[in-house]
Order: structure tokens, then sequence, then C-alpha cells
DNA sequence: TTGACCTTTCGAGAATTCTTGAAATATCGT
DNA sequence: ACGATATTTCAAGAATTCTCGAAAGGTCAA
């Protein structure tokens, strides 16, 4: 994940509703859920709703899939997988810091993460 | 880590220049950088330099020290472990949805995560 | 094809964030 | 105490993000 992306990414996150919708949506795996019905669990207005809902999919962290006449959005997993490699990998990048998780679970998790890239 | 913290942990992250000093003070470890050094890297203006080291310490990313004249930024690791134990905790909230790491190296670091606060 | 439903688009205004230069603060060496 | 160095504060303006209401775009059922 290059370095625009993840800003993009966190970007996206960092809005109370945005990060809310994003939770609501990991929840619901999958199959994910209409638009309408994240409005209604958040309390927003479907334009206000669309904005932000947009920009979580810009960021790569959610898709949409039109089911006759509602809009299904779900949570693309791949894209916080590799976000969250990116905060790792960068935070423990002194040797001998103290930080973050153990050397053996750091590079066990960055071995999958090349697989799947 | 509770959820406004997170946002603002995000907020802080999202933007070029504050990734930039963040992944900067990481390499640096404990021992840190002067802010005059990470501004001649980073080419900032020193009240946009400020501004920006502002944001990543009411994040509570990094801490300021004095040394003479000198003041010295450093990163605080245990933010970012909480901010990734978040993303990761709430990634894969649905059960066997394809995601993140595999639930023995979460389980772990929740654990890790849970003895350190 | 008409009307109802669900969602997005558009435009305007409010709020927030970012940048910049000038002035202020703190520390040091002389 | 004075001048030099290192950094922050302040205020103003530019840029961006967010919200809201009205209108438009698809899709379905009759």
């Amino acid at each position: 994940m290059k370095t625009p992306a993840v800003i993009a990414a966190l970007a996206a996150l960092a809005h109370e509703y945005r990060l809310a919708i994003y939770r609501l949506l990991v929840e619901q795996g999958t199959g994910g859920l209409p638009a309408g019905a994240i409005g209604d669990r958040m309390g927003l207005q479907p334009s206000s709703l669309t904005f932000h809902l947009q920009a979580l999919q810009r960021a790569g962290l959610i898709s949409q899939q039109r089911a006759s006449r509602q809009i299904i959005y779900s949570a693309d997993y791949d894209t916080m997988n590799g976000l969250v490699g990116y905060l790792t990998d960068n935070c423990c990048a002194a040797e001998g810091a103290a930080c973050c998780p153990a050397p053996s679970a750091r590079a066990a998790r960055t071995a999958r993460r090349k697989k799947a890239a």
C-alpha cells in the first residue's frame, strides 16, 4: 500500500460518521447493508450519507453493488489489511524500540501480506 | 482506546506532512529529533511545522522535551499500538469474514494490549 | 406509462483546516 | 545585560471539508 492510499484511508476513517459507518459495515460481513438502512441507523440526511459513503469508497474501504432499487454497501477488508500493515511496519522501524507487536508476530504478518499482494 | 481518541489519531496521521513527520520520528527511536531538524528535512516553515507537530501531539502520537534551546520530539508508540489494536479488533467483527490477521495472532495482540492498559 | 421508492447529484453556505509572515518567548554564550 | 539561536504564538487569508434542501436518476409494480 502506497503512502497516498494510506493517507486517503486514514482521512476517510478520521470522521465520526464514517468510522461508525465503516464499523457497521464490517459487522454486517460480506452481505453488506443498503444505503437507506445505514442512514436510518446513523440518523443522517440522504445527501450527507452519500457524501460520506463516497469518501469511504474513494479510499477503497467499501464498495457498492446495486440490488434492484437499493444500493448495497459492504466493507472491503483488503484495504484495512493494507492500512494496518503499513502502520505496523512503519511503527517499529527503529530496532529495539519498545513498541508494537513482537518481532515474530510482525514477521508473520508481513509474510502473509506479501503473499496476498 | 476510545473512539474519539481513535478519530483524533487517524485525523492527525491523515496528512502528508504529519504522516511523514511521524514516520521520521519513529525511525529516530526514543532519541527523537529537534523541531529544527524536522523542519529542515521536510522543507516546512517554522510556524507550519509547529502547527503539525501540535496536531500530532494533541493526538498523543508524539511528545516533546526541551533540551536547552531545542525542543526534541519523539514518537509515542503506545498510541499507535492502541490505534492498530482498535483497527484490527474492529476489522473482523463478523465471524468467518475473510479479513485481517489470523484469529490466533489477533488474540495474542489483544491480550498484550489489555495488559499494557 | 405512471407513480412510488431509493439513492445520488448539484449548488450554496457554514465550519474547519492549512499556510504564511510578523511578533513574542525561552535559552544560551559572551 | 546583550545578541544570537530555536521555537512558538498570533492573526489573516486561502483552501478544503461538511451539511442541507431541492432536483434528478434509476428501478419496480400496477
